[in-house]
DNA sequence: CCATGTCGTGCAAGCGCTATCATTGCCGCA
DNA sequence: TGCGGCAATGATAGCGCTTGCACGACATGG
């Protein structure tokens, strides 16, 4: 139905959404004041907040970040880079992080780098362009891109790992004590020949060399390993064990980079006959939901995703207020959960 | 190597990031030709190129999206909003999306729904703050959140459904149709007694009604049903096959609403002694990568995701380029694929 | 040779907000 | 009564970019 009145308020008011000063100027206080009473609602007076509102709710008004960015340098976002999002051990830890993230009014932007670095520092390049509170990252880094990291007054986070020397912020755990750790549990449980299916990438490397290393220093045998492509993956599964069967002699534990790999060498073990983890036994890695619901469940090692990002949530929030950091690492551990597949 | 000339530029130039000016001044430009050449090179002279793009390097210029989205009002910067990010049948949509945005230049906002309608309204105000071009969709919407995307200037593209009436944009596929259709394969292949494992949401809530309107047209017995929190998860399997195992009489195949359930029931069929199919039969939803490397491979329905990004995004183009769409719905379809597991 | 493009560029006015500083009352306390 | 102090608000100057308009230089065609 149009009525006269429509082409008027067309013409005297166009398709554009009202901004702070219509807002202000439907309360009678100043853009100021709403400005202020956005962002803080406690210092306006009770009766100028309420007007305010009914102002904001009359209005329909919808805030401008890009604008309150640009003014306030603080863009309430956070850069997120991870890899993959399909079968990824991250999955836990970015899905807690962009929850307290949402609860704290900020929001995450998503990058997928996948192994390329040329894509990782073209994202973070878009991330600082936006002006991103922080960007954290995952993924692989170049000199090129601890570069930009650097000189970026983003605060740069990376995660699941703990480099000598981190750019901002590194919250993680020592690869190299995991792998360590894996030895010793394989030995103590009598197992004499073991697997290792190593992602291609450097922190799946470093759990195989402290494996290796405390194996060795444990007086185990050989250890046979495999290589696979980031991320290990369920689908990974039947190469890694066709490529097994064909060991001069079958191992007795292996040792995957991902529970989802784990899972999906205990569904090939099965389907050939064998029994897990009497005839062959399997280690997961990251304590993913599926460990603990596979048949059998899968022994692994668990990381804690929501403290890291829990502690990289507190982090920005202290850069956020011009805070320094009070540590430039922080280790959050890891544990090794055994149940019943090895 | 630190040269005089160094500390003179650091009190002469503090920390301040270099802007387009900088840049501008640096080439012997004006700010604007240097505009120009960041979003369209091909306007600017070639040797002015040349000068700008030195500058640049020299300068270590990053640009500022705050301020260019202020001022361009578009923010190369879609919002996309899922359920959830682990075992989600989204994520093979979601990561050709983002892969397809970044390489168009457009950023990701991402946005965690979960099952609730107010943090789904939230995510939507917050997108629209930041001025997204669009607004991508798969999870629940309600009344005020419906109003809300009608509102704001960001295209809403709601994906993996068809609503009669779309808001923007709808880019899916008829759940009822696939429902249906899976009827009718499992009575070609003879069975009788199909048991429905559906998710407590709109979408899985029409394949069943699908399901069971075809089964009943095509003369079939009776169907029994259960109820899954939403997404359908792998580990539900434990309950749901145990529950099956108490109804009067085992039926002999089991619709999933994903694959990753499916992929869970056949684990715990497979660990009670059952064979798959013969025993029991399995049929999955959306032909994740697991479906077609599980032992036994899933019998599934696969919907084209990368299909539903790119259109998804050539509306998001033409959107931006001003241009009206073609249409309000873009039917996908699905497909039925046939292996081994039912 | 002038009218008419076309191309490359500069000028300047915003985009919508935040933040600094100044201003106004008003209270309490000496 | 006077005044420092505090609470609440307003005025104003940007934040760094885009873009419409204008302008000069040069090529084109009648």
């Amino acid at each position: 139905m149009k009525r006269p009145g429509d082409n008027l308020r067309l013409v005297a008011e166009p398709a554009r959404n009202p901004t702070l000063d219509d807002v202000a100027a439907h309360a009678g206080v100043s853009a100021a004041t709403v400005s202020r009473f956005i962002n803080n609602p406690k210092v306006v007076a009770a009766s100028t907040a309420e007007r305010i509102r009914a102002a904001i709710a009359a209005t329909g008004y919808i805030p401008n970040l890009l604008a309150g960015g640009l003014a306030s340098s603080r863009s309430r976002m956070v850069a997120v880079l991870i890899p993959h999002l399909t079968d990824s051990i991250f999955n836990d830890t970015i899905e807690a992080m962009v929850e307290e993230l949402a609860a704290a009014g900020t929001n995450v932007m998503l990058g997928l780098t996948g192994v390329s670095p040329a894509r990782t520092e073209e994202l973070i390049r878009d991330a600082l362009s936006r002006r991103a509170d922080a960007i954290i990252s995952s993924g692989p880094l170049n000199e090129t891109t601890c570069d930009l990291a650097q000189r970026g007054p983003s605060l740069f986070i990376q995660i699941w790992e703990l480099p000598e020397d981190p750019i901002g912020l590194a919250v993680g755990f020592s690869h190299r004590a995991a792998g360590r750790d894996v030895a010793r549990f394989l030995v103590s449980r009598g197992y004499t020949r073991p697997h290792l299916v190593t992602a291609d990438g450097s922190r799946a490397r470093m759990r195989s060399d402290g494996f290796i290393e405390e194996w060795r220093a444990l007086g185990g045998g050989s250890v046979t390993e495999a290589t696979v492509d980031i991320p290990s993956r369920f689908g990974h599964a039947r190469r890694v064990f066709a490529d097994l069967r064909r060991l001069d002699e079958m191992p007795d534990v292996v040792v995957c980079g991902s529970d989802y790999l784990a899972q999906g060498l205990i569904v090939e073990a099965q389907a050939a006959g064998l029994r897990v983890p009497d005839n062959l036994a399997v280690v997961g890695f990251g304590n993913s939901s599926i460990a603990g619901e596979m048949r059998p469940t899968i022994t692994t090692v668990e990381i804690d995703g929501a403290r890291i990002a829990r502690e990289a949530i507190a982090a920005i929030r202290r850069h956020g207020r011009g805070e320094a950091l009070p540590e430039r690492a922080i280790d959050v551990g890891f544990r090794l959960i055994a149940r019943e597949s090895a």
